[in-house]
RNA sequence: GCUCCCUUCGUCUAGAGGCCUAGGACAUGGCCCUCUCAAGGCCAGUACACGGGUUCGAAUCCCGUAGGGAGCGCCA
């Protein structure tokens, strides 16, 4: 069997019961990368026909907040990757919630001990890091040296008698192989040796990462772990973490991290890299998920896609192994055909907050339909705004050249004709074409500048259905 | 340092030994349309990291090399 057609094998097979997650630490506002993986898990689980979870990893308390838990689940529904369970959508698998779980994790530290799976670790933080440092300086690599590993009972009694504070060990068994398909890369297979014993539960009690994260994935059901590459190499950890506990081993795929123009992780120097940065400036959800979706991802055409046709050609096997750059024109692209795609009511919506107060109706939409096709973002409106309902445009010197170039016998007729038939462009422009002879670019151009003071932008005509009463002819009627 | 992962136009990608003179999209340049901008239409340039194999035939399989990335934490 090929390597693909092992992996797609791995992906169909699961298919009755498939549930993903995604299971961000609230310790930041949710990640383009997070949020790339957080759709792809989404997507997994609906083109299988399953179900998927969020589950918060707050078990490290000083660097998690109520607030970015928050924002986070808002920035996940706002992309429209809704939970069947979750917070806020709790069922008998939960508290979905890593720091309600602690009695759970009681139960399988207590397992382990039991079993003589790990041991306590007295080791200062300062001692690991001298053993760090020394390994790494003598070219090897920066394992626990198993200090406490080795401890016989007497020192341990003693340890423990002097209150010492410990960590729990996980004792990684010798000469073992751990092999497991990923089913993003294929067949994966780690030594056991290259492992060194970690920390399964901190002094402080709490259950770390490779722990927590693990045991929850098989207590919430989860089948098909879709994460970032970053994990890869740790992945035989959690596998040695569910054997021990004969807990089931979820299929797992890891996909290449999302990096920056320049080919480094993405991160702030390259500008916003948060949903929420990207929300706030008006860009939709549509074209965000469109753009990382087809990050480490192909899409079956060129077409901006719903959620729900994302899913229909969602295919893990063919999930990128290559790191994806992620570049901002191809967001733009995005976002201009959204925009395009939008009903009235969402475009009203999504430039509520750059609308004057208290417009009619009509010139409400008049206006937003004149300058749709010249907005990518909400900003974009302001000097469209500034020109139809503000004062009249000052102008530059080539404009300036525009309206002399005409003259005043041109304005002159061109005003007359928007005061007979006044928020009509095609009237005023016909008659104006009438009068003096003009057409073309030599009867249009001066127009355009009159009243907005630009060479260039949106078409007239819906552009003057907006224009307030009189406004028109009295833009005209300034070059007489 | 050790282990693991990766490498197709500038970017996102198609590609599963012959369908590849390597396809599409974005970006770039040109032309058309058009009062202008945007949109749309047409056209152009640009890529299989390198070197060896295997094979009648390699972007595709194997081995090296180079470059990039990740992991080796009481972070997740």
């Amino acid at each position: 069997m090929t390597e693909t057609s092992e992996r797609a094998a791995i992906a169909l097979a699961a298919q009755a019961a498939t549930v993903t997650r995604f299971a961000p630490s609230p310790s930041g506002n949710l990640h383009l990368g997070n949020a790339r993986t957080a759709l792809f898990s989404f997507l997994l689980a609906r083109r299988l026909g399953g179900r998927f979870i969020l589950r918060i990893e707050d078990t490290d308390a000083r660097r998690s907040s109520e607030e970015f838990c928050r924002n986070q689940q808002e920035d996940l529904a706002w992309l429209g990757l809704n939970w069947d369970a979750g917070p806020g959508r709790e069922d008998a698998r939960g508290p979905y919630r890593q720091s309600q779980r602690v009695a759970r994790y009681a139960e399988h530290f207590a397992t382990l001990e039991r079993a003589r799976l790990v041991y306590d670790c007295y080791c200062t933080a300062l001692e690991l890091e001298v053993s760090r440092k020394s390994q790494l300086a003598a070219g090897k690599p920066p394992r626990y040296a198993g200090t406490c590993r080795h401890l016989d009972p007497q020192q341990r009694a003693a340890r423990r008698a002097a209150g010492l504070p410990a960590t729990l060990r996980f004792r990684v068994p010798l000469g073992e192989r751990v092999a497991f398909v990923d089913f993003v890369h294929g067949a994966q297979s780690f030594l056991s040796d290259d492992i060194g014993d970690f920390v399964v539960r901190r002094a402080d009690g709490s259950a770390a990462f490779f722990f927590s994260n693990a045991v929850d994935d098989a207590a919430m059901g989860v089948t098909h772990v879709l994460r970032g590459e970053d994990h890869l190499t740790n992945s035989p950890r959690q596998i040695l973490i569910l054997q021990a506990l004969q807990l089931p081993v979820p299929a797992f795929g890891h996909v290449a991290l999302l990096v920056g123009p320049d080919g480094t992780p993405l991160s702030k120097r390259h500008g916003a890299t948060t949903v929420r940065e990207y929300r706030e400036q008006g860009f939709t959800a549509r074209a965000l998920c469109n753009l990382l979706f087809r990050l480490g991802h192909s899409s079956p055409d060129n077409a901006l896609l719903d959620l729900a046709t994302m899913a229909r050609a969602f295919e893990p096997a063919h999930l990128g192994r290559a790191p994806a750059h992620f570049d901002a024109a191809q967001l733009r692209t995005w976002q201009k055909e959204s925009v395009k795609q939008m009903t009235a009511e969402q475009v009203g919506e999504w430039l509520r907050a750059q609308l004057p107060d208290g417009l009619p109706a009509t010139t409400r939409t008049a206006f937003i339909e004149a300058v749709r096709p010249n907005i990518v973002l909400p900003e974009d409106v302001g000097q469209w705004r500034e020109i139809v309902f503000g004062d009249p445009p000052v102008m530059g010197a080539a404009e300036q050249a525009v309206i002399d170039e005409a003259g005043r016998d041109f304005f002159a007729a061109a005003a007359r004709a928007a005061g007979a038939g006044p928020g009509d462009f095609r009237a005023i422009a016909a008659a104006t074409g009438t009068a003096t002879g003009r057409k073309g670019k030599a009867l249009f151009q001066p127009l355009r500048v009159a009243l907005t003071g630009l060479t260039h932008g949106p078409e007239l005509a819906p552009l003057l259905r907006a224009m307030p009463e009189g406004s028109a002819q009295a833009r005209l009627a300034r070059f007489a």
